[in-house]
DNA sequence: CGATTTGATCTATCTTAGCAGATCAAGTCG
DNA sequence: CGACTTGATCTGCTAAGATAGATCAAATCG
């Protein structure tokens, strides 16, 4: 199935109402007058490519060129993410993992600091690129933590977790300068 | 990172010229006269929807809207399918072509310390995961310095190339947290 | 070298997106 | 029941996308 002007308009919409936003609530977001939200949803009007994307943005949607063969891939992952609107995932299969645990282990001991720690850890080594031996490490301590029992902040598997994975992350950082913070923030990235 | 206007048109454009396609050829296929395609990928015209699945099409791309929280995932697929327009793999050919020709002409060159900080630039790009789009802007930016003629650090073209890698490395390095220093320093990193 | 192709730029014209609001009917809320 | 919200539709206006070509300089080809 490809995409034309009603299967994006009805992915748009369709956001609007899954985050129970009025035209009215979007129009203020995105500022774009709610008469011209009503007609673009209802198909009259054949948006601008700015548009589009201011109205994405405001839906926390981004746009993406695919190339055709690789659509039903990524229509794999539109449809199989939970709603598509929430829950995290990354493209190494072992940092989805992972996280899913952790957010587990956190759901169920909400106090444990260490296990919220470990998240951000793991978020930030998939935004690295990873040997398969970085991983495994990964994993195992993933496992470990899996197999802890109930969890502390002074236990020595976590303990051990957040040592492994916080001189991993380290290293693989340290190739990577710090991002400064110019005096311009070029990156608006969900300020909403 | 999030795609704009000019990134959406950016991978029409590096896909037309992946194909060998001629704007006119392009115009033939989609119906978009060859002028237009011209204005369209200098960005000089904000292309309505329909237009943009129309080209997009004829380029065998189609248009998505992806959650934000699912742009890594789908940019993974994107970065690793070998369909992919660039030929993806596990390591990134186009970032060791690029530090070829920065080589090249840093040898030639070696009193222009910007190009010493474009290698610079180019080697910590090639430590984060990169989407086709950011590989695309990688190689126009070696492209032009490759065209320049003979270097000089306030050359326009090399001041470009700087701000535009220097702008895309910070972006993505945004994703990761700086490496702290501990205080029990173990590897006193001598950062040259 | 002439012929051809390419991308960019131009003119003129038509169509419509986008905007600012107003207003309406229908539904919901307290 | 009145007040309020919602999505749809309307008017009028401006600016720009899209089109049809023409034309140019630069590059490429045979």
């Amino acid at each position: 199935m490809s995409y034309g002007n009603g299967e994006i308009i009805e992915v748009l919409r369709a956001a609007r109402q899954a985050r129970q936003l009025s035209q009215r609530a979007l129009s203020a977001k995105a500022g774009v007058p709610q008469s011209h939200i009503s007609k673009i949803e209802n198909g009259g009007s054949d948006i601008r490519l700015s548009s589009l994307i201011e109205l994405a943005r405001a839906l926390e949607l981004e746009l993406v060129l695919v190339p055709r063969r690789l659509l039903p891939a990524v229509q794999g992952i539109l449809r199989y993410s939970p709603a598509q609107l929430t829950g995290s995932r990354d493209s190494y299969p072992e940092i989805a993992d992972a996280l899913k645990i952790l957010a587990l282990l956190a759901e169920g001991h909400p106090s444990i600091q260490g296990l919220g720690e470990l998240q951000q850890l793991v978020r930030e080594l998939g935004n690295l690129r990873l040997s398969p031996l970085d991983l495994t490490r990964i994993r195992t301590q993933v496992t470990k933590l899996s197999e802890m029992g109930v969890p502390a902040d002074d236990h020595p598997v976590l303990a051990g977790a957040l040592r492994t994975l916080s001189s991993l992350r380290n290293q693989l950082a340290h190739a990577v300068s710090p991002a400064p913070k110019p005096a311009y923030s070029l990156d608006d990235d969900d300020d909403d």
